[in-house]
RNA sequence: CAGGGCGUAGCUCAGUUUGGUAGAGCGUCUGGUUUGGGACCAGAAGGUCGCAAGUUCAAAUCUUGUCGCCCUGACCA
């Protein structure tokens, strides 16, 4: 058993945050609520980057950067939108640090104050509304499809790596139509192209849903969400999808000339993931040993770990690995190792994904090595030492279940470690479903739900026709919000689980992250 | 902001109740034996006990102040 990790079952805040650590994936920062996120996580965020990147230029969108700050001015142009974030919001007050006139430390210049404070993004709707105001004259301007990768500050009371940090790294999308039906259909595609990448790439399923009014975003007019199911009975949300109405071009005076020859207001909606779908990936899938990194964003989909003892055994591992990267690499990758650190070796297994393969010849014990490849999440290891050389095989270890198999050298090619790959990847997105399914239960009456809440936890889906003020004293009671408004709705109706009225409005509540 | 915990070697922590030479394990370095799931033996290096003031012959330990971090909650992607 791992010795460095709490088990879920003692702790689960901790083993979380023991997973991270032990895989060397992000470590806390000097700033309070920052996080520096090591190249162990980076190399997933930019996995998740790269694929999420794909589908949105597939559908159309193209990245474009906007500043990091925004005069405070614009934050209040938007009624709701100041609402909500300007609790959290990190000022720049001045420009000049100088000299204190006790001699010791800095302070601010006093005559460096600015006129107008800045604001650091907490997110981009109000400075891409004003540049989109400038820029849209016209129909024939529209629409206007821009996504940005950036990061963006609010300053929580409470952090936790990955999840909620101070400064996040994330993708904004911020997009302007003509009708509010394309605005609409543009925000669905959205949420639709959210729901397939975390099924995709992080084996994570999700419900897809509405969010009620007291959840929605500040400044939307409907926020769609994905919610995922975490292992310890709590809901994540994994993305949003905004349907923003005329409430920025409103605010911002984002206005065309329509085909009506009138001035009219543009619709804009804008959509966002961060990397907390890291922190969702590890709580959804990691077990007590450490992290498991789905395949399709494993930095390192194998590991290679060689076992000798003396000169002529390790000549003669060597040149069997050579055989066998190979045949996973072909011969003019396998004839190129990189050095990746002390001893380790490291091949591109996938030149488009940069996914690699590496060989762990490092000066330690093979068991010190299989931890160390296990605790990072490795989907395969590859063992081989003199007895496999013998036999002609070698030992393929699973991350994802623990078990191991004995492999014919023969076997071993770029598309049987694709298939073995893929593998892992469906079971990862069965179990996580299963646990899912599991963590969902239905509730007809309030004491059931909360009897479900305190017991078991998870998803509890029921009638509810969502009010502020009923959500507000069930969050009091119980800790539970409404996560979504699901889209799957049966079209029945139901008694309300507060009220006891009539309603077909059926809602998912859970504790959340 | 409230509640709880903590700050001592690179890391994890003991020592603080009852003041009296600065400790352990892990890691690191040296040498040797080892190596198929976290090795063993021998030796060595390594600390302004968060910071400041106070009490005292004497402070990691007591007092006051202060800074910071982690966990739980309110707030939130």
């Amino acid at each position: 058993m791992a010795k460095n990790i709490k088990t879920r079952a003692q702790d689960y805040s901790q083993w979380y945050l023991d997973v991270i650590k032990a895989a060397q994936l992000a470590d806390y920062s000097p700033v309070k609520g920052c996080m520096v996120i090591r190249p162990e996580g980076f190399a997933i965020w930019e996995a998740i980057q790269r694929d999420l990147d794909g589908r949105f230029k597939e559908t159309g969108h193209v990245n474009a950067y906007f500043p990091l700050l925004i005069p405070q001015s614009f934050l209040a142009k938007e009624a709701q939108h100041v609402e909500g974030f300007a609790m959290e919001c990190a000022l720049v007050t001045h420009t000049r640090l100088e000299k204190n006139p006790s001699g010791e430390g800095l302070r601010p210049a006093p005559d460096s104050a600015l006129e107008e404070a800045l604001v650091i993004r907490p997110t981009s709707e109000t400075i891409i509304g004003h540049m989109y105001s400038e820029w849209i004259q016209s129909y024939r301007d529209l629409p206007i499809l821009i996504n940005q990768w950036a990061n963006v500050m609010r300053w929580e009371m409470r952090t936790r790596l990955f999840l909620r940090t101070t400064e996040f790294l994330w993708q904004e999308g911020h997009t302007a139509h003509e009708t509010e039906a394309e605005a609409q259909e543009e925000t669905l595609r959205m949420l639709d192209v959210y729901a397939a990448f975390a099924e995709y790439a992080l084996a994570l399923p999700v419900v897809k849903g509405t969010k009620t009014e007291s959840e929605k975003f500040p400044g939307a007019v409907t926020t769609y969400c994905i919610e995922a199911m975490m292992q310890d009975g709590k809901a994540l949300q994994a993305g949003t999808s905004h349907n923003l109405g005329q409430n920025f071009s409103k605010a911002f005076d984002i206005k065309f000339l329509g085909r009506d020859q009138k001035q009219d207001h543009v619709w804009t909606t804008s959509w966002g993931v961060s990397t907390r779908l890291i922190g969702a990936m590890i709580m959804a899938h990691s077990d007590d040993e450490g992290l498991i990194v789905p395949p399709r964003v494993a930095p390192v989909v194998a590991a290679i770990v060689p076992i000798f003892k003396t000169d002529e055994e390790k000549a003669k591992v060597r040149s069997f690995i050579e055989k066998i990267l190979m045949q996973l690499l072909g011969s003019e990758e396998a004839a190129k190792p990189r050095r990746t650190g002390e001893g380790i070796e490291s091949f591109f297994f996938d030149k488009t994904t940069h996914q690699k393969i590496v060989v762990d010849w490092r000066d330690a014990r093979p068991g010190d090595k299989q931890y160390h490849w296990e605790q990072r999440g490795v989907p395969f290891r590859l063992e081989v030492g003199p007895r496999d050389v013998d036999g002609n095989v070698f030992v393929l270890k699973r991350r994802l279940d623990r078990g191991k198999e004995i492999v014919p050298v023969g076997d071993a090619s770029s598309t049987w470690l694709r298939t073995k790959l893929e593998d892992v990847h469906q079971a990862m997105l069965e179990k996580a479903r299963t646990l899912r399914d599991q963590m969902t239960s239905t509730a007809s009456t309030y004491d059931e739900m909360k009897k479900i809440l305190v017991e078991k936890g998870g998803f509890v889906r029921c009638y509810f026709n969502p009010s502020v003020a009923n959500e507000k004293k069930i969050k009091d009671e119980t800790k539970a919000t409404v996560r979504c408004i699901p889209l799957d709705q049966s079209g029945q109706a139901g008694k309300d689980i507060f009220t006891g009225e009539t309603t077909s409005t059926e809602v998912l509540f859970a504790l959340a992250y």
